[in-house]
DNA sequence: CTTAAAACTTGACACTTGTCATTTTTTCAA
DNA sequence: TTGAAAAAATGACAAGTGTCAAGTTTTAAG
């Protein structure tokens, strides 16, 4: 349970703007930073900004987790990432001037921090670290995107859960995964029936153990063979 | 038919360059990239780069068209992007520092012009326009992608089929498309087969028609119905 | 603690789509 | 022009996956 009295959190102690891209920043620029960022308690399936919104800053998640998706046409979700403590939510539209293209809402409980656009553009332009992290993230979340691209055209379903079960567990280790059937059927790609189904299977070849939500891999190697390369 | 004696383009009278993501370049950049950059003409089906090498530059497409596709584990290929005239491939990878994790190859005869990566990279320091130009550019293809993602896991064969003729309406015009049915499948996502007898249907309704490779689209409102939003 | 709502699970079934085999057409080089 | 190779097309069939309907379990609010 988080401390929701604990409202600010201090860029200059966070743990989790160390191994951000917010890393590389000097003590003058973490100073300004601290005055002009906001920080703020939400609950599980809050909205931290809705597709076809326009971008008012950037979210820096200090505790937590949140789902960024895309809803299709009969309006069922697509999650496209989940991201943990640590990563910044919501920058990609800021730079092309369109509304988000994908919507963000909390999976859990969490501490979300709020940079204003124009206080982050001017860090950009001042900081060359902090620009080439932001390009060299754009470019490398590009390479994740084409991957899974090609993961949905070829790949079965069987074969994706066991893909997104690997990349699940790096985003909650070291606590079991913790995800909604549904949530997890849309970041897969399938129905929830379907979901559940080939999670039992995984079950029964005891390549994970559940314990109501609580999931927890077993035999990580399985699941990498499955997944494929 | 290109001429392919004239090996050099010169950028300063480029008609690709003054709408692609160089075209805010000063006279004295022009200059300068003409000095450093090389041009080659292309035949169909050659490579630009492989998945899996590392990125020495950039390469311009003056004139022709590219595939960017990546291979899934049994070797089939998805086309993540077509790109034409103005176009640059292959920078992303440029930025991680990673090596490519797609490849590059044309689909017809091209005049393709290649900068290095040390002299792009320079430019971008200097050049305000060019690099906000650049993470534009990524921000825009990161969206793509997310709706990429979202239709492959959502929308059946045919839906992506109508789909991917629009956009390639789009590549082509104004000639009428030209894409081997391989190709074709493997931008939609699907079997070869598969991807012959939807076209046929499509013909059959008069959405299209087809002169041996040359595919033209009859009734596009009809075919943006058919893909949804 | 109780109860309603939400989430999860299971079964039955149909249909889209991929695979394999074969034929026809087109391309292109000799 | 001709012949061989590549590409395109068609048919048959099975498997994977989605949908719908009905049940069960879990969650969370009163």
């Amino acid at each position: 349970m988080l401390d929701k009295s604990h409202k600010h959190v201090t860029c200059s102690t966070c743990m989790s703007r160390s191994s951000s891209l917010l890393g590389g920043l000097c003590s003058d620029e973490v100073t300004n930073l601290e005055d002009h960022k906001t920080c703020n308690y939400y609950k599980k399936s809050q909205s931290l900004f809705l597709e076809g919104s326009f971008p008012r800053g950037v979210f820096c998640i200090n505790q937590g987790k949140v789902k960024v998706f895309k809803r299709g046409d009969e309006g069922k979700e697509q999650i496209i990432h989940i991201a943990k403590e640590g990563e910044m939510v919501g920058f990609r539209a800021m730079f092309s001037g369109d509304p988000y293209n994908v919507a963000a809402e909390t999976l859990e409980e969490s501490n979300i921090c709020f940079i204003a656009k124009d206080d982050f553009l001017n860090m950009m332009d001042t900081n060359v670290t902090l620009r080439n992290g932001i390009i060299k993230e754009l470019s490398k979340e590009l390479s994740d995107r084409a991957s899974f691209i090609t993961n949905m055209a070829q790949k079965s379903v069987r074969e994706r859960l066991a893909f997104a079960l690997i990349l699940l567990k790096g985003v909650y280790e070291p606590e079991p995964i913790n995800l909604s059937r549904e949530d997890m059927a849309n970041f897969v790609g399938t129905a929830t029936e379907t979901l559940i189904r080939l999670l039992k299977d995984f079950k029964e070849e005891g390549i994970i153990e559940v314990h109501t939500r609580k999931l927890t891999i077993l035999n990580l190697d399985k699941l990498v063979s499955i997944a494929g390369k």
